[in-house]
DNA sequence: TAGGGTTAGACAACTTGGTTGACTACTTTG
DNA sequence: CAAAGTAGTCAACCAAGTTGTCTAACCCTA
């Protein structure tokens, strides 16, 4: 059998191209994936530029580049930080959260659907397997989903 | 708990950032991601330079460059087709396979690692999971590993 | 078996998503 | 309060991909 690692990026990217699929018939505006990684990091923190560059693994100048289009297309707004004149807060708006509920539902589709296929207490072992070794791994503060390049 | 994709791009992410580490720690000439994968693919077939392109999702020009690197480098060669005179076999050089080897052992490491931290039955189940799952999605030709990106 | 459509690979021009570097305005620290 | 550090912007450059074009070889069909 292949080799864990292998098996994970194997079954991230089955799901990873059905999730495409799905958005494209749906026709909803297809966004990079640098995009939804940012989405999902705003969702949990305020942050600045900088905070997103460092957590892309991108410069702050790449990072700037993709607010600027995400703010251009109505997704985020920059506010100004309450403290520090230099900076901005960029947070998410409406449509910025309907988007990721959306993408969502799309990824909990996927997973209800492995559910079926593989059953579900399978599933909830892979889960709670998976997370215990991020745990293990990452110990008390968990650095989210960032780009798997 | 994340949902199962999070989870798995997580984990994958999470053991990638070690390879990479202990790759740089051993000083071994440091290739890019994509050449990785086209090892992987060169293991288990002979291919052409359009072969590799549509395995990596790529045009066949790009796939060339990548494979004069290869070549320069030392890892691949090509060889005349035995029956299109067009074409040409590119394979792995002794180099290439040992580079692959290493490469493995490597993952296997982190495979153990993992299954110290989170029990080899729980290993083994996510294992089976996964295999099964993409059993379900692509039936019985497999895509084999494939960019993340 | 000649001829038309297709394909492998090479070459060139261009696009894109990133980089490094420099600068201003503001903040933090000694 | 001066010196060092940081957020954000502008500009020049770079790398890895793209499209487009071409030649030589292949393959089908009438």
């Amino acid at each position: 059998m292949e080799p864990v690692p292998m098996l994970l990026a194997m079954t991230y990217r089955a799901m990873g191209d059905q999730f495409h699929d799905r958005l494209a018939q749906i026709g909803l505006e297809p966004l990079r994936p640098a995009h939804g990684y940012v989405f999902r990091f705003l969702k949990a923190r305020r942050a600045t530029t900088v905070d997103i560059g460092q957590h892309l693994g991108v410069t702050k100048q790449a990072a700037a580049k993709i607010v600027n289009e995400l703010d251009e297309w109505g997704y985020v707004i920059r506010e100004p930080h309450p403290t520090d004149k230099r900076a901005q807060y960029v947070t998410l708006t409406t449509k910025g959260r309907d988007y990721l509920k959306f993408a969502d539902n799309l990824w909990s589709d996927l997973e209800s659907e492995m559910a079926e296929a593989i059953g579900p207490d399978s599933l909830a072992t892979i889960k709670t397997g998976l997370t215990a070794y991020l745990q293990h791994v990452h110990g008390d503060d968990q650095p989210g989903l960032r780009p798997v390049w």
